[in-house]
Formats: structure tokens, C-alpha cells, sequence
RNA sequence: GCGGACGUGGUGGAAUGGUAGACACACGAGACUUAAAAUCUCGAGAUGGCAACAUCGUGCGGGUUCGAGUCCCGCCGUCCGCACCA
């Protein structure tokens, strides 16, 4: 009799009710048992979960309930890095509070995850914008104010002219700002920061041990730091060419044995001797100023031509007294880089060349190949204008002349380390890194408050601890752009902490990846007095698989590697003080979907058209009108685009399951999957398909708890293998996070149930019964509701989430008899069955004796016979 | 420009150097049905052949190996990251 549908939306709701009422993800710190901390990158609370957050809290999800079935107690915890300017936006735009936003935006996003049927431990959420959390960042504010790795800094920073606040250097992507798309100006702004680069070497040095790390974002952030060694070279200047006072000029190169190539020396226009000639030179202000009004766009710099101004000061070459250089202000020095300042040798950088082929200045190869006629070759294109920047010997360097550059960079080290102007060295070795310090300072009211106060008679004091947290007000106004912390008619006026005379608070508040940058800590212990709890972190970090977008592999990531370490250093990191916070990183890809458009070309959402035919024959119809629509291409899911599918809707007429299955087959984790309306049909078929072949296996299966049979024939076995080979590879694949693959090996155990329902044999009906619990077993982390309810049908009481992972028996993986393909010549001529134990020359005689083979071999005798046990055997002739 | 990844049927994709295409989607044929949906069974890389089977086949060209989707070298293409970093 068939059995009726799986009303996956009603017994879902049933499930979740079940598991909340028992509190079964509530987790606890308990050193006894091994733990595993599996983390998801927390939300931002937009108001709705999209398909990314889907895709991304199933994957976590599917790892976390393996792990507790394998019997690890599992930290799977959710929050909400809940501030943040779209909060503002709002509040200006639809007049209501970011709180009274954040908080409902938070309620809506947890009923959508709660209906995911994730394993979270709910009790220990967490928001970034509650005081409850930002107190203690506060306190981490102060202690690393107190350390020094917070300080304030008059600096030039990335001002966003949309969204009026500052940027890090990590915010500003191709010269514009990252949230608003706004091209970012320079403005010079005293503002808060984070000593990062204190830990440059550390962050670059430990990318290496982040062995379970992908290569990919480790190499991202090796190239963020940028490390570079070289030689800082203090150069003599000619007084009577100076304007000012200076008497040297510093420079920093990685490449000191090319200075005998050395035609000139550039400054970038904000260089100190710049400025101080500028002063006393019309001409020459007027070309820093234009330098400075240049884009730093990508389009802007490839246009840009390498232009300089001679400033007229002359510079004495540190191994030549009688040799004088110019000294240009050039567009293409960066200020923020090394000293602003460079030796330029055109032969050996093409920035070089192309600005000494503007400038008319000499082109002295010193770097040639060893052997003709290469060594001609090389020299005459570096005439043409194209830098030499492979290995070779050196060339008219005088003392240099026949080293390597290596050497060469020895020896001008060795030299100039030991020569003295003004009292020191003339040069020293120096590591350089690209790595800029974290500005966190913004002008904005949805964020945590910096807690210091700034007077006039003791500068800048911090807010003492029990005056902690410094609260934002909620009475502040948003009808008008800038920061309403800043025109609050009283909340900055406040006493000095120390003289108790009038004051001022910081207005600023700090950057959002702050609070994203410790809240996997604060998980551990979330109701802690302390920012965190030594015990507690102690136990739980660092996090054991943490999954996100790849987004973030460099401004989170680098970020929280860095904080971390500053918890460390301030004592919050708990007595094992890891430096890692991270053991393990995995980077989803998107979820991307096609696109469509109207005639008139504006976006359609999918609920908007409909489709028909297939291939090149697909056309689209927009509802409204009834007129043809444009299938576009295949995109990441964006408002913009309108190419969204709500979860809401899937998981309201598909079920969680369905939602989460689809999720995971099909494409690897770290790909793009394409959402399709076909596939997430297909998971929903197969969901019923799952019901009914338990529904089916049951008929036919022995009851619950059967002794198991003395005698299993032959079905029995095969039943029996397929089941443990899958839950061998199963476990290994969820482990590694394969779950396209695990996810294959349901469907074919699935098939193999089916289809053996139609068989018999002595046992049969034991091992179907065992193969469809390990099956429902397996199922549980992915579909958690089906496999209830399955574990349910089942015959058992108790909850399939509680159960521990079953065992696959190791005797049951290895077959008795095994497949060989047999090869003459390494082409695939037959196949043998032999049994598992037959020795190599027992299989190389069967298979010489296969017809199929000796016809193949047409009467040639095998010249060697390779047999790879259990696995094939090649005949060469 | 620098750095990196990837390239397998109609599609998404499997494959410790060892039978390429598991599994799924889409497709085709059949069964059930008054009919449709749902479900079930079967088929399917390409070419040739009624068939057994043969030949070709993992972007292209070489190489290593008894054996290469996998390793090495050189191209082509796609995607991603960084970028006047001295």
C-alpha cells in the first residue's frame, strides 16, 4: 500500500519543536571530553537570510551534527555582527532607530535560521551592537591603548565622501570605497589605530603552520603584508642646492647592487624635502599639488605618465663623491611606502626607465647575461625601453663588475654598512613590509564608542573601567548626513576623568571588523564578566573549522589573526595564548543564479518570468506583459540583479531538507553552485523517494533489534557491504568536507536498498533493516528532519540526533572476489574476477589465458607481465 | 605587469599514477493511467556496425612511465587576487 507524501514543512516545524524543547544543542564547557568547535561567519542582521547564508550555515551544520554523533561535545554557536552603516541608512531613510532596525532585522533573520533546522547552541548568541558585547571591547580598546597597540595618529587617510567616514587601507578597492562604490579623497584626520604592523613578521611567518588553511587565502595574505628586503641608503646632498635644511636624503631599495645604474633620485610630492622646496618654488607646488589631485584608480594610473619635477637639489652617489644626482619630485613615488623617496636605475625597473625616457636621463645597464649573444640582446632593449629584470652578472659597476646580483647586494651592503656620514652608517639592512596599521576611527553613530575622553589640560584619557561601557545614546538624530554622536547636544560633554575640568568625548566609533575580530572568542563564554573566560577559552579555541566566504579572506581574517594576538598580549587569550584563532578555514563558494530582463531591459526576478524549452531553445516570458524576456547570464544572487530566490519560499514549499540537499550535492563546497529550480525539484523528489524506500525496506526487514542470523547469503552480503562501504566513505567524505560525494553515496545505498527489495535470501531481511538504519543514520546530519522522522518509522523512541555515529565493520569493506582489468600495452582488452587472495602468478596466468587477450596479443609472447594486485594487470608486448 | 586557480559527456560533477565519465540533472524509450501528474523499469561519451565489436576520447603540443584526467615542460582559453610597493 502506498504510503502518503512526506509533508516535509509540517514535520519539520515538529522536529525543531522536539529538539528545542529537549535543549539538545545546548552546549557546555567540559574538559573532560574531547571537543570541536565548529564556526560559521556570523551574519550581518540585512533582514532576511539569502541562499549564501544557506549554503554556508548547511555546510557547518552537516559537520557539526557529524562530529557530536562521532562523540565530540560541539561549540556550534550564531550571532550578529549587528552594526554597521546600512543600520544608518536606514534610520535616515525611513526615519526609524538603527536599534529598533538592528533588533527586528535580528528577530526575522532568527525564525529563518531557527526554521533551517540548524544544531545551534542558541543560548549562547551573541549581538555586536549590544552593550552586553561592546563593554568588553571597550575594555580590549583600553588595554591595548595601554600596550600601545592602540594609539591615535594625525594621519592621511581614505575619506568616503558618500558615506563621510574613513577607510582602511583594506576598504578601498580599485581607489573606491567598498560599501558606497565612492571615489575615496585623502584627507589628513587625527584618528584612532591598530598597531598591526607590530605583528607583520609574526602574521606573515605563521601563514605557514595554517597548514589546513587554503593556499589560496594564504597567499592572499602573504601578499597583503608584502614583505620585501633591502638596504635604507642615506644619501649626501649638496647644501648649496637645498632650500631647507636637510642635509640627507634616505631611501629604501631592494636593490643596492644596481646603484652603480643609478641616473637620478625621485620623492613623492609629499616628501618633507619636497614640501620645503615646494615652498620656495612656485612651479614646482604647483606640480605637487596636480600630483596630488591625480586618481589612484586602475584606469588613472595606467593613463598616468611617469612625470617628474627637477627640484634642482643634487644628491652625492654614496660611492662617488664626484658623482651628483638630481633630485625629482616624481608622480609615481608613494609617501606611504619605504621613505618616499628612491634611487632610480632605468636599466632595472621599468617605472624607472619609462620616467628616464620622459626626463632624457642616462640609461646605464649594470645587470647583463653572462654569454653573448643574449647578453647584446638584453642590453640593446634596455636602450629600446624595456627594464632588465633577469638573473645575469654585473657590468659597468666598477668593483662589482663580474659578481651576481646576490653578491653584488652582499658587498654594497658590506660597504656602505661601514661607511659614516653624519655620525652613522650610511646604510643598513632593512625588512620592508607593505602592511599598513588598521585606522579604525569612523564618523559614525552605529558603532561601539571609543572610550576615551579628550581634555584639554590632560589630552587624550581613557574612560576608567567602572565607567564602562561608554553607552551610545539612543536619543541621537539621522535627518542629516555626518556623524550625530559629534552634534548630540550633550552626550561628548563630559568631566575630565583626572582634573575633573570640562571635556569632550571621542566621537568616533571603531570599525565594524573590530567587533567581528573577537566574537568567535566570546562565544566560548558569552555571559563572562571578562571579555572572555580562561577556562572556557582554554577549552573551545582555537575554532577546530571555520567556514566563510572568501570575501573576507584578507580584512577579516587578517584582522582577527591580528586581534588575537593583541588579546594575547593584553592577557585575554587565556593561558595557552594561541596566536591562531583559526586551525582550520574553509571557503565556500556562491550561490549564483541566471539572470533576466524585460525588453526594455530592466531586471526581472525569477518569480517574474517563466521558461520553457531546453538548450538553445529556452525562451523566457515575462508575466506581467506577456511579452518575451532576456535570459542573462548566470550571476552571484544580488538585490541589484533581482536574481533571488528567498529561502523562505523553498523552505516553506520544499522543506529545510530539501533546501539543505540541495546545497550540498551537485558542486563542490568551494565552487559556485547554480541554483536551479530543476535541482532543487530533484532534491525534493529525492526526500520522498528516501520515505518511501524506508517505507518500502521496512515491509521486508526484520524487526527491530533481530538477533543477526547465523547464515547470510550472498544478497544478505552484497546488502550488507554496499551499507558499510558507504558509511566508511561517508564519514571520511563529510570529514573532509566532500559533501557533493557523500551526498552520491546516499543516492547509490539508497538505489542499492531499492533494489534488492526485490530479491531474496537467507538474512536479507536482517541486513536490509541494518542497511537502512546506518542509511538514516547517515542522512541525519544533512536532512535532520527526514532522518527523524525516518529513525522514528524505524521503530525507536529515542532521538536519531542523539545517537552516536555507527561503526562501519572493516571485513565488510574488502570484497572476496575482485575486478582486475586486464591491458595489453596499457589498453583496456578485458576484465578478470579473481579472488581477493589469488597470488600475482595465479592472476597473471588467468589472465593470459583470457581469449580476449590472447587474440589481442596475436600470437606475440609478452615481453613483461605488471600485475598490481586488486587492481589490473598489464601485458607488454 | 605580478601572483594563483581551473579546463572531463547536453549540464553539475566523480576518479590514492591503475577499468575515465560514479552520482545527479536534463533527455529518450517503455510500464502503470481514460488522460495527466507522480512513480517504476530500461537506455545513453563520440564515430562506424543489426550485433559481437572496433576506433577515437579528459583544452592544444610535447615528455616521463608498463600505464597519465592525474606528474613534468611549452602553448591556448576562462576565472580570481594584487598592482606605480622602490
Amino acid at each position: 500500500m502506498a504510503i502518503e507524501r512526506y509533508n516535509a514543512p509540517e514535520r519539520e516545524k515538529h522536529w525543531q519543536g522536539v529538539w528545542d524543547g529537549k535543549d539538545v544543542f545546548r552546549t557546555a564547557t567540559d574538559p573532560s571530553r574531547p571537543k570541536c568547535y565548529v564556526l560559521e561567519m556570523f551574519p550581518y542582521p540585512s533582514g532576511r537570510i539569502h541562499m549564501g547564508h544557506v549554503r554556508n550555515y548547511t555546510m557547518g551544520d552537516v559537520l557539526a551534527r557529524f562530529k557530536r554523533a562521532q562523540g565530540f561535545n560541539v561549540l556550534h554557536p550564531m550571532g550578529w555582527d549587528a552594526f554597521g552603516m546600512p543600520a544608518e541608512n536606514a534610520a535616515m531613510e525611513r526615519k526609524t532607530h538603527p536599534k529598533k532596525w538592528t533588533y527586528e532585522n535580528i528577530a526575522a533573520m532568527k525564525t529563518q535560521l531557527k526554521s533551517m533546522g540548524l544544531s545551534l547552541d542558541w543560548s549562547r548568541e551573541v549581538a555586536t551592537c549590544d552593550p552586553s558585547y561592546y563593554v568588553h571591547q571597550q575594555r580590549l580598546f583600553l588595554d591595548m591603548y595601554a600596550k600601545d597597540l592602540a594609539y591615535r595618529r594625525k594621519a592621511k587617510v581614505n575619506w568616503d565622501p558618500v558615506d563621510q567616514t574613513v577607510l582602511a587601507n583594506e576598504q578601498v578597492i580599485d581607489g573606491r570605497g567598498w560599501r558606497s562604490g565612492a571615489l575615496v579623497e585623502q584627507r589628513e584626520l587625527a584618528q584612532w589605530a591598530f598597531r598591526i604592523t607590530a605583528y607583520s613578521q609574526d602574521l606573515l611567518d605563521a601563514l605557514k603552520t595554517l597548514e589546513k588553511w587554503p593556499e589560496k587565502v594564504r597567499l592572499m595574505q602573504e601578499n597583503w603584508i608584502g614583505r620585501s628586503e633591502g638596504l635604507m641608503v642615506r644619501w649626501k646632498l649638496v647644501p648649496e642646492t637645498v632650500p631647507s635644511g636637510e642635509t640627507e636624503l634616505e631611501i629604501f631599495t631592494t636593490r643596492p647592487d644596481t646603484l652603480f645604474g643609478a641616473s637620478f633620485m625621485a620623492i613623492a610630492p609629499d616628501h618633507p624635502l619636497a614640501r620645503a622646496a615646494a615652498a620656495k618654488n612656485k612651479a614646482l607646488a604647483d606640480f605637487c599639488d596636480e600630483c596630488r589631485r591625480m586618481g589612484t584608480s586602475v584606469a588613472d594610473l595606467e593613463k598616468a605618465e611617469k612625470r617628474g619635477f627637477d627640484t634642482g637639489i643634487k644628491a652625492v652617489h654614496p660611492f662617488d663623491p664626484s658623482w651628483q644626482l638630481p633630485v625629482y619630485v616624481a608622480n609615481f613615488i608613494l609617501m606611504d611606502y619605504g621613505t618616499g623617496a628612491i634611487f632610480g636605475c632605468p636599466g632595472h625597473d621599468q617605472r624607472d626607465i619609462e620616467f628616464a625616457k620622459n626626463m632624457q636621463l642616462p640609461i646605464i645597464p649594470v645587470v647583463a647575461p653572462k654569454e653573448e649573444p643574449r647578453r647584446a640582446q638584453a642590453i640593446a632593449k634596455v636602450h629600446e625601453g624595456v627594464a632588465y629584470l633577469d638573473e645575469g652578472e654585473m657590468i659597468n659597476s666598477r668593483f662589482l663588475d663580474g659578481l651576481s646580483p646576490e653578491a653584488a647586494f652582499d658587498e654594497v651592503a658590506r660597504r656602505l654598512e661601514k661607511e659614516v656620514l653624519a655620525g652613522k652608517p650610511v646604510a643598513e639592512r632593512k625588512v620592508n613590509f607593505r602592511l599598513r596599521d588598521w585606522g579604525i576611527s569612523r564618523q559614525r553613530y552605529w558603532g561601539c564608542p571609543i572610550p576615551v575622553i579628550h581634555c584639554g589640560t590632560c589630552g587624550t584619557v581613557p574612560v576608567p573601567a567602572d565607567q564602562l561601557p561608554v553607552m551610545l545614546p539612543d536619543d541621537a538624530t539621522f535627518d542629516v548626513p555626518g556623524n550625530p554622536l559629534d552634534r548630540h547636544p550633550t552626550w561628548k560633554h563630559v568631566d575630565c576623568p583626572k582634573c575633573r575640568q570640562k571635556a569632550v568625548r571621542e566621537t568616533d566609533t571603531m570599525d565594524t571588523f573590530v567587533d567581528s575580530s573577537w566574537y568567535f572568542a566570546r562565544f566560548t563564554a558569552p555571559d563572562a564578566k571578562t571579555p572572555v573566560d580562561k577556562t572556557a577559552i582554554d577549552y573551545w579555541m582555537p575554532v577546530d573549522q571555520y567556514i566563510g566566504g572568501i570575501e573576507h579572506a584578507i580584512l577579516h581574517l587578517l584582522y582577527s589573526r591580528f586581534f588575537y594576538r593583541a588579546m594575547g598580549e593584553t592577557g585575554h587569550a587565556g593561558g595557552k595564548n594561541l596566536r591562531e584563532p583559526f586551525a582550520a578555514l574553509f571557503t565556500q563558494g556562491m550561490v549564483v543564479h541566471e539572470t533576466y530582463k524585460s525588453e526594455a531591459g530592466a531586471w526581472l526576478l525569477p518569480t517574474e518570468i517563466s521558461l520553457e524549452g531546453e538548450g538553445a531553445e529556452r525562451r523566457a516570458t515575462e508575466l506581467a506583459t506577456g511579452k518575451p524576456a532576456i535570459i542573462g547570464s548566470i550571476e552571484k544572487m544580488s538585490k541589484s540583479k533581482k536574481n533571488l530566490v528567498d529561502p523562505d519560499d523553498i523552505i516553506a514549499h520544499y522543506g529545510a531538507d530539501c533546501a539543505r540537499w540541495f546545497m550540498l550535492s551537485d558542486s563542490p563546497p568551494e565552487r559556485d553552485v547554480i541554483w536551479t529550480e530543476a535541482g532543487v525539484a530533484g532534491a525534493g523528489r529525492f526526500m520522498q523517494r528516501v520515505w518511501r524506500v524506508i517505507d518500502d525496506v521496512l515491509e521486508k526487514a526484520a524487526p527491530k533489534g533481530a538477533k543477526q542470523p547465523d547464515v547470510l547469503g550472498d544478497e544478505a552480503m552484497a546488502v550488507r557491504r554496499a551499507a558499510h562501504k558507504a558509511l566508511d566513505q561517508v564519514g571520511k567524505n563529510i570529514e573532509g568536507l566532500r559533501f557533493n560525494v557523500a551526498v552520491a553515496q546516499l543516492y547509490e545505498l539508497s538505489n542499492t536498498m531499492s533494489a534488492m527489495l526485490s530479491k531474496s535470501g537467507p538474512g536479507l531481511d536482517w541486513a536490509l533493516r541494518e542497511a537502512a538504519e546506518i542509511f538514516v543514520q547517515m542522512l541525519g546530519p544533512m536532512m535532520p528532519h527526514l532522518g527523524e522522522e525516518c529513525w522514528t518509522r524505524l521503530g525507536y523512541n529515542t532521538l536519531l540526533v542523539e545517537q552516536p555515529w555507527p561503526k562501519a565493520d572493516p571485513a565488510l569493506l574488502v570484497d572476496d572476489t575482485v575486478v582486475v582489468a586486464v591491458q595489453v600495452n596499457g589498453k583496456r582488452r578485458d576484465e578478470l574476477t579473481v579472488s581477493r587472495s589469488a597470488t600475482k602468478d595465479e592472476v597473471e596466468k588467468a589472465a593470459l589465458a583470457l581469449d580476449s587477450i590472447v587474440k589481442a596479443l596475436e600470437g606475440r609472447a609478452p615481453k613483461r607481465v605488471i600485475v598490481v594486485p586488486q587492481r589490473i594487470v598489464n601485458v607488454v608486448v
